[in-house]
DNA sequence: TCTGGGGTCCTAGGACCC
DNA sequence: TCTGGGGTCCTAGGACCC
């Protein structure tokens, strides 16, 4: 019946550290008054994102909304994600895992790998001592719990890391892979996602073990790509997912989008909303100094349908104005009056390095970099008077429509006209910049 | 669980070229 | 002129992740 996969000798040891209720943790330990008690955050989109111990214990779950926490644990501490803090504490634990072995890859804002493969003789630890010691490292500096797991590649130690539930060390040789495969769900593996757990189940495939032991030809047969060729391999106590050691700071891509409720189908609000995110979008370009070359812009309906378009920019920029006229331009290809939406998304696509600019004949790039520099300047001014004191005119609306305040569509606002947000007005004792109307 | 927001990677298939 | 084969590049869209 447990029948082993193929054994074979231990080439590479990878560790997988997970910290635990991380956003939670973070704030319990940089507030010694939260400690021992049921936290949360979300709180900004009313949604649990994270919760310590405590709250898990009370019945909090992860996407509840403030109401339902507040009923399941009326104590409870529901507070908002401060992504800034948690990269801060993840750029820690990187640096940390580091002073062991220059191997690691940052995988997310609260995950990290490690090769630690060949440190035995350095350390004259064997590896499950070597990784512990990384883990007692990270949770004295921290203060924050790690689930770890240590195996010969890492999606058995993303097994071994959720294998016990807080601060838990599990190692997983290849030669026992199959006693915790036996126990999983193939879902429950790292890249197989639910589209193909249904198809798997389709085929009879319930645990990972099953998956495990199919032969690679029945892969093959069913089309399965690289992918999950690769778990398919990984399972099976072989090496094949290397590990990511570059870090690039570089972004392929950017996104903004945002849910705006209740759905509507107030065509200036939803163009204002996108406008919103496209500057956004190019505040963030700006600070990773990058230009734009493409994008895609997309509305979703009510009922979670997509409809997009994806365009060439006549000129690589990073001024929000030049793609909100583009995007107006094309914006009636994609909505329709008589559709209500929930939100709308930018994403700046073919992004490329501002200092590897050059001009084109006709100066036009020049002439798109300038409307850039003025921006920068613009991001200056929001730095120091508060975030949304300049902003379009195209996303006025976006900016001081209470939604149930009924459609305002009849107020004209002129496109690219800059306004200075409320709060510099007041400060600064002077009108709107550009006059909407 | 009727469903946030920000990303990456892979594949199929078309366009184009030799 | 017609036909076939093969390679590269690009894009749309799907799937998955935290």
């Amino acid at each position: 019946m447990d029948e082993q996969l193929s054994i074979r000798s231990f080439p590479r040891a990878i560790v997988h550290f997970d910290g635990d209720a991380f956003f939670a943790s973070v704030e319990q330990m940089l507030n010694y008054k939260l400690k021992g008690k049921p936290v949360v955050t979300g709180k900004e989109r009313n949604i649990a994102a994270s919760m310590s111990y405590e709250a898990k214990r009370m019945g909090v779950t992860r996407g509840m909304t403030v109401q339902e926490i507040k009923k399941v644990c009326p104590q409870a501490i529901i507070l908002p994600s401060d992504y800034e803090t948690y990269s801060i504490f993840a750029r820690r634990m990187y640096e940390i895992v580091r002073m062991f072995t220059p191997d690691v890859e940052e995988y997310s804002i609260d995950e990290c790998f490690a090769d630690i493969t060949g440190l035995k003789t350095h350390y004259k630890m064997s590896y499950e001592e070597i990784a512990l010691m990384i883990k007692k490292e990270l949770e004295l500096r921290l203060g924050v719990t790690f689930g770890v797991g240590l195996a010969p590649n890492k999606v058995l130690a993303k097994v071994g890391s959720k294998w016990q539930k807080p601060a838990g060390f599990t190692v997983i040789p290849a030669k026992d892979a199959h006693i915790f495969l036996k126990e999983l769900p193939i879902g429950k593996i790292w890249g197989i996602g639910s589209s193909t757990s249904v198809f798997l189940h389709k085929l009879g495939i319930r645990s990972a073990l099953d998956f495990a032991l199919k032969p690679l030809s029945w892969l093959e047969y069913h089309k399965l790509s690289k992918p999950y060729k690769e778990i398919w391999y990984e399972m099976r106590g072989e090496y094949v997912k290397k590990l990511v050691t570059e870090t690039n700071d570089e972004v392929g891509s950017i996104i903004k989008s945002r849910t705006f409720t209740p759905a509507t189908s107030n065509r200036q609000f939803v163009f204002s909303q996108l406008s919103k995110n496209i500057e956004n979008a190019c505040i963030k370009a700006r600070r990773h100094g990058v230009l734009i070359r493409a994008i895609s812009f997309y509305l979703k309906t009510q009922d979670f349908r997509y409809k997009g378009m994806d365009i060439e920019l006549p000129v690589a920029t990073c001024s929000p104005v030049e793609i909100v006229n583009v995007v107006s331009k094309y914006f009636n290809q994609v909505y329709s009056a008589g559709e209500k939406y929930r939100a709308s998304g930018i994403t700046l696509r073919s992004l490329i390095d501002q200092g590897s600019m050059s001009l084109d004949l006709f100066g036009e790039s020049h002439r798109a970099q300038n409307s850039g520099k003025i921006f920068e300047t613009i991001d200056t001014l929001n730095h120091k008077y508060g975030k949304h004191t300049v902003f379009l005119g195209s996303s006025f609306t976006a900016m001081v429509e209470k939604q149930h305040q009924g459609d305002r569509g009849d107020v004209p606002i002129r496109k690219n006209h800059l306004f200075l947000g409320e709060s510099a007005r007041k400060r600064l004792d002077i009108p709107f910049l550009g006059k909407a109307h």
